[in-house]
DNA sequence: ATGCTACTTTGACGTACATCAAATGGGTGG
DNA sequence: CCACCCATTTGATGTACGTCAAAGTAGCAT
């Protein structure tokens, strides 16, 4: 345990031009010496572990976050206490986007297991956005992704059923898996049946008998927290048939 | 009918700076100056009527929108060959963010009434924000506000009844209306019981029913387009009894 | 090992909403 | 003024999924 925190620690303070998921992050299109002074506006600070908070909902907004390695869900919490799950965020997705707007995060992030994060604080990626179009691009960019990844959902949540949404869900994520250099087909959830339902508006018991059905019919093979996709195109033809065509895959990652 | 086209041409060419609008649109916080040169890159075009489009799915992207006057929705298309509303757009609204990323629109836009659009061709307005600084943190500003308002919609789709949907949109529009200077109590609806019902995630027949309810219970006065809110408290109370409790009021506009 | 706790599965049942169907009413064009 | 069309309303019925409940199981601390 504090082996494998001593090697995560070596790890993280990988700087920008040599880490792995710089053709999926931020850097993503800029010119090396570009990259470098994105680079030296980064903080790199000691890895999260599972449950810890990332921000919270109504603290104020400093920086914007990427997930290096690990996973974190962003939720907001209901009147009753218990919270809704507004996203997943896998390696190279950034978190905080919402919160440019008036200053104040609108949802609280939480590590659903041990993750490091890059901190970028947003007054200087403002300054550097102006001095590096190219930046400013790949803002614009990332800020568009993820209004029309939202949209997505917000078709999934208005007009899917239960075997849509959870299939949809699966497919993200293989997706996601996919681009980071996992396999597409045999990985682990880092969340909870109950967090799954909440994102995808279900309740816990749904998304469970979906995966038992899922692997009665030999699409899945599940077992607890590990999933192994069997027949992919039964899952992908399961979202083409009743829902939107326009997504060819349910959410094509970030 | 061409009287009201000659008067409405008038009203459209008016400049940013002597547009009503400024305070909710892009040149919100922008010195005089640099309004001015936001507005030299704005083309106006003559109006829309009823059902014409704006853009449409696929298209590549050029430009982005602003309502001026009228009504906007936006929606895409599934393989049975009818629409999902994705959202209605009120004056001051921007449309075609989600197509910054990839550079293709990914839904399409049609009038609900006669609207005056302002087009901002994306390549000169993103030209000009390296150049004004304001004018990029507005930008920023602006796509994470549509974030944060797709999260809220994701929230109220993932776990609300219809009841609350359909109080939340009223009150969504109602906020609405009112930042634009019309009422916030008595307004028309420019979609049809059926789009409401496809942007809510509900069968048309229970956004009507809903509507005879509320009326009953003395909430709303509607006769057919026609909306009056007798007791907004109420329907405020309907959404922060079961749903979210971190949103004051539906969709806190645009 | 042993028990505790949290998560997951599975079953039984109820309900909110979709779907199907028909009646009503406004608006538009002849 | 009439006829047609489409939006809306209203009613009757079905069902997908939520809720409640209980049993099974893994992980963890002692």
């Amino acid at each position: 345990m504090t082996d494998k925190n001593v090697i995560s620690l070596d790890k993280i303070k990988v700087a920008c031009r040599d880490c792995s998921l710089s053709t999926l992050c931020l850097p993503m299109g800029l010119r090396p010496e570009d990259v470098d002074r994105l680079d030296a506006i980064v903080k790199r600070n000691r890895p999260l572990q599972r449950g810890d908070h990332l921000f919270r909902a109504g603290e104020s907004f400093r920086n914007l976050y990427v997930v290096k390695t690990g996973a974190v869900k962003t939720f907001t919490q209901n009147n009753d206490g218990d919270e809704q799950v507004v996203g997943f965020h896998l390696p190279g997705e950034v978190l905080g986007l919402d919160a440019i707007q008036d200053g104040h995060h609108g949802c609280s992030a939480r590590a659903l297991e041990t993750t490091a994060i890059c901190e970028l604080p947003f007054d200087r990626l403002e300054d550097l956005s102006t001095n590096i179009p190219s930046l400013q691009h790949q803002m614009f960019r990332l800020l568009s992704k993820e209004i029309g990844q939202e949209a997505e959902m917000m078709a999934l949540l208005g007009r899917s059923t239960a075997e849509e949404r959870v299939a949809s869900f699966l497919l993200s994520l293989s997706e996601r898996f996919k681009r980071r250099g996992f396999s597409a087909t045999d990985f682990f959830l880092s969340m909870s049946r109950q967090e799954i339902g909440s994102y995808l508006g279900l309740a816990l018991e749904t998304v469970s008998r979906l995966f038992t059905r899922f692997q009665d019919e030999q699409i899945l093979k599940v077992e607890r927290k590990h999933v192994q996709i069997l027949d992919i195109d039964r899952l992908r033809a399961m979202i083409n048939h009743n829902s939107n065509c326009e997504q060819h895959q349910a959410r094509p990652s970030s």
